[in-house]
DNA sequence: AAAGACACCTGGGAGC
DNA sequence: TGCTCCCAGGTGTCTT
């Protein structure tokens, strides 16, 4: 399940191989993924120099003069730099062959994620409304709480809203929940200045462990399974419904929120 | 406007 | 052991 540790790894794991690159051909082996990829745009990136590598939330850019590749790994997804070739697997759906001689492989079982193409000088409509980075000085306490002014919507759902913040998913909205100390459930209009402070903060000392950890594994990412190991952060809630609280040591319940498994502890979080 | 349901897809675990 | 069933999960879109 990429969440934004895993991307920024990907992301931070593709860029030294591609910037600078010529990309030599774009094979697609399989054009269904979440939107057809489109084909006709894929023919713009031959002969095409990879400027930069890019993140926006949970979106890859490989940007070139003539606009963007923009990638998504669904919750599946995942990408690898191949120094040499090697046979694609079932769900090798795209390789990116460089000139070099390098191949970047997207794969996907479940083909949730998507690769688009955006536009030279224009903004993506996928990208169009998103909110700001949690990692960024606009992702701030007051700025939490003016999304919250007034609202119904359970907490947890607020900060899974590509609108509000980008990149917070199930388990990282569960565990810095946990660590803040706030129900799940909450309305998130019934929250106080100071917790949603200490919501923010957790969140993203969440994140930036998450992404240091990950970062750890890079070395792993060449002619590898291209999965960074940031699960290896020991998780308090996501998945141990039914287990004892690692904190008060009652049992963790599970609810659905916005059809998401949701795991808190009813003594710790409120 | 806001909230909920649904859709996409497949591997993997549960149940038989 | 093998088959069927069901679900997770990110996120856009359609329905209330």
């Amino acid at each position: 399940m990429p969440e934004l540790p895993e991307v920024e790894t990907t992301k931070a794991g593709i860029e030294p191989y591609v910037v600078g690159s010529v990309v030599k051909s774009v094979v697609v082996r399989q054009p269904k993924l979440r939107w057809p990829i489109p084909l006709d745009k894929m023919e713009l990136l031959q002969g095409a120099t990879v400027l930069s590598v890019k993140r926006r939330g949970k979106y890859i850019l490989l940007e070139v003069p003539e606009g963007a590749l923009l990638i998504h790994l669904g919750m599946s997804g995942s990408m690898r730099v191949l120094t040499s070739y090697q046979e694609p697997n079932k769900h090798d759906h795209v390789d990116i062959c460089l000139e070099s001689g390098q191949v970047v492989r997207f794969t996907d079982p479940r083909r949730f994620g998507s690769i688009l193409w955006q536009e030279k000088a224009e903004i993506h409509p996928l990208l169009a409304a998103l909110g700001p980075e949690p990692l960024s000085e606009s992702f701030d306490a007051q700025y939490l709480a003016a999304c919250c002014k007034g609202k119904a919507v359970p907490i947890k759902q607020l900060i899974m809203n590509s609108k509000v913040v980008v990149g917070v998913g199930n388990i990282y909205a569960s565990e810095s929940l946990f660590k803040a100390g706030i129900d799940p459930r909450r309305a998130s209009g019934r929250i106080s200045l100071v917790r949603l402070s200490v919501l923010v903060e957790e969140i993203k000392k969440v994140l930036s462990l998450a992404i240091e950890q990950g970062g750890t594994t890079l070395k792993d990412f060449v002619n590898s399974e291209g999965k960074p190991g940031y699960f290896k952060q020991s998780l308090n809630v996501y998945g141990r419904a039914g287990e004892p609280c690692l904190n008060c040591h009652s049992i963790l319940k599970e609810v659905k929120l916005g059809q998401r498994g949701t795991v808190y502890c009813q003594s710790c979080q409120h």
